[in-house]
DNA sequence: GGGCAACCAAGTTACACGCG
DNA sequence: CGCGTGTAACTTGGTTGCCC
């Protein structure tokens, strides 16, 4: 099965590229001190599920930043996003609202939860006041530990900002090779996995925390770009 | 069945603050 | 000052749904 032999190359490739940056990093543990590249792309995994033919952790969500023309925002910028405050009026919590993923994961936590009476706004607007940002500062906090706790690796790929960027192509290809949505499954979530809570169908059946591209065909030679870009990246 | 408003996904920017 | 950070709000592109 072709599907299958392509994702078990690109998690060879991600082996090397942990190696080559020296490990992956939880967010808990990351500032913006360390020696992020200015752009590139993210993998997370989940820390607690396996391939299965295999020791590796499995991918849980794939992202990255610059995509419009003109952009000047960091892969930090966009990692500390998901990360969420540190400190402040909002300590230990984060903004889901500037996040997609964080808002996917808090809702996923009301879902299971059964919680919608308690957080009838999360994940509306594209803002929201003090008040109703207090309100919402417990669940917040509980996926800052979800996704803190999340093991990941990144990857330089410094080109100019746009939707055409090599970032924005192997991020795409990448969602659409391991989307099991509408497939036969490789490497099926965990019955316990959170986004087997989602409201969107995408995630829960893709197997990802990402909607954009799980329906999507890929393109194998995305492959060797990666394996080429690995070769940019350095330790953090 | 084209035009348009509303909405959504995901990333982007502006600006103030604190600290070495 | 420069950098990292906190916080609020915006942009762009895509989809949906309605209304003549």
């Amino acid at each position: 099965m072709e599907r299958q032999r392509d994702i078990d190359r690109l998690y060879h490739l991600l082996e090397k590229l942990e190696e080559t940056v020296g490990g992956k990093q939880k967010l808990k543990d990351c500032t913006g001190y360390m020696d992020w590249p200015d752009r590139g792309v993210y993998f997370f995994f989940t820390p607690d599920e396996h391939r299965d033919a295999d020791d590796q952790l499995r991918i849980t969500r794939i992202g990255t930043h610059a995509v419009s023309e003109g952009s000047s925002t960091s892969l930090w910028d966009r990692l500390r996003t998901h990360r969420g405050a540190k400190r402040g009026t909002y300590e230990g919590g984060g903004n889901h609202r500037g996040s997609v993923f964080r808002k996917r994961v808090g809702e996923a936590f009301v879902e299971r939860a059964s919680l919608n009476d308690e957080y009838p706004h999360w994940g509306k607007g594209s803002s929201a006041k003090r008040e109703r940002r207090l309100d919402e500062l417990e669940m917040e906090r509980r996926v800052s530990g979800y996704l803190r706790d999340l093991p990941f690796l990144w990857l330089n790929v410094d080109d100019e900002p746009s939707a055409e960027s090599q970032r924005a192509y192997i991020e795409r290809n990448t969602i659409a090779l391991l989307s099991n949505y509408q497939r036969e499954a490789v490497d099926a979530r965990a019955d316990n996995w959170l986004g087997n809570h989602s409201r969107s169908k995408k995630i829960r059946e893709s197997g990802l925390w990402n909607v954009n591209h799980v329906d999507e065909d890929y393109d194998p030679d995305f492959l060797d770009l990666l394996r080429d870009q690995i070769e940019e990246t350095s330790s953090v």
